[in-house]
DNA sequence: TACAAATTGCGAAAAAATTGCAATTTGTAT
DNA sequence: ATACAAATTGCAATTTTTTCGCAATTTGTA
């Protein structure tokens, strides 16, 4: 939404060589106001007869941090990063699929800071994916086969 | 290696009404020795010429809890879950993809408990993935392109 | 040992991701 | 504003990954 927002994210392709092209920041808008889609569902709503430039500019994305690529049980997600979405972490049904935000803890957030430190990389971003069944499921009763 | 760790692995297919077959054998040694193998190893390793029935019981494993399926990055990886493989997280490298287990730590593990039971999810599992560049790639310098 | 149900193994098909290349767009320097 | 080189798109074609159908085989139970 804010202006500061694309001007960090052009600034960010720009730094890196790259073009603010016209699919590129419909990718991103749609990714602002969707901060969680399958792959398949980014790539409908943004260039449904050209896959092909959708997967490189989300390769694109993933290289300059931009988007993380998850799978959650066997469908592929897109994200925006931290930098562009406030940070935090979910939790998903391994019945349904659906996903769920889990509240904010500094806590949680000191005690990964600290476990990162005792390794020898340098850390970029994190993430903590909660697996479980969610209320509507649980319900329902659902068995699975 | 241990004996109760098979007889656990057939009881867990068998309570589920599936049958403890040679290929899920397989699977299963090869999982137990490569606790964090891509789909791609998984399969050669396992059933080179049948992919199908790799497939199959990689879906049917995860159901059962026994595996789970994560993306790291765009490459998929099979692992082994808590119940067959002690608990433990992640760190891997953007750049060449290589991936570190962190020590284990009792505040993180606590602050999770926590934060998940204030969902009104019954949870399963979790993970936690960091992100970062490893020591090799931070020496080499390495600049994506 | 025999039988019903589950599973495999194979080829074929569908879905997902990548590639090559000519046409177009973009950023920069006039 | 204009022109140019480099980057990117859009399309079709390929490759890779995953799923499906089905006859033959294997498994658990009685």
């Amino acid at each position: 939404m804010s202006d500061l927002t694309f001007t960090s994210f052009k600034k960010r392709l720009k730094t890196n060589g790259h073009f603010a092209t016209a699919p590129r920041m419909k990718l991103f808008v749609v990714l602002l106001n969707h901060p969680n889609l399958t792959i398949k569902e980014l790539i409908e709503r943004t260039s449904k007869h050209d896959q092909a430039t959708a997967y490189r500019n989300i390769t694109l994305f993933e290289k300059l941090g931009i988007i993380t690529v998850t799978k959650y049980g066997w469908v592929t997600r897109i994200e925006l990063t931290d930098d562009f979405h406030p940070h935090h972490h979910h939790i998903s049904c391994t019945i349904c699929g659906t996903i769920t935000s889990l509240p904010h803890s500094d806590e949680l957030e000191n005690s990964i800071d600290l476990i990162t430190k005792q390794s020898d990389y340098i850390s970029q971003t994190h993430k903590l994916e909660v697996r479980g069944i969610c209320p509507t499921c649980q319900k329902a009763n659902k068995i699975d086969c």
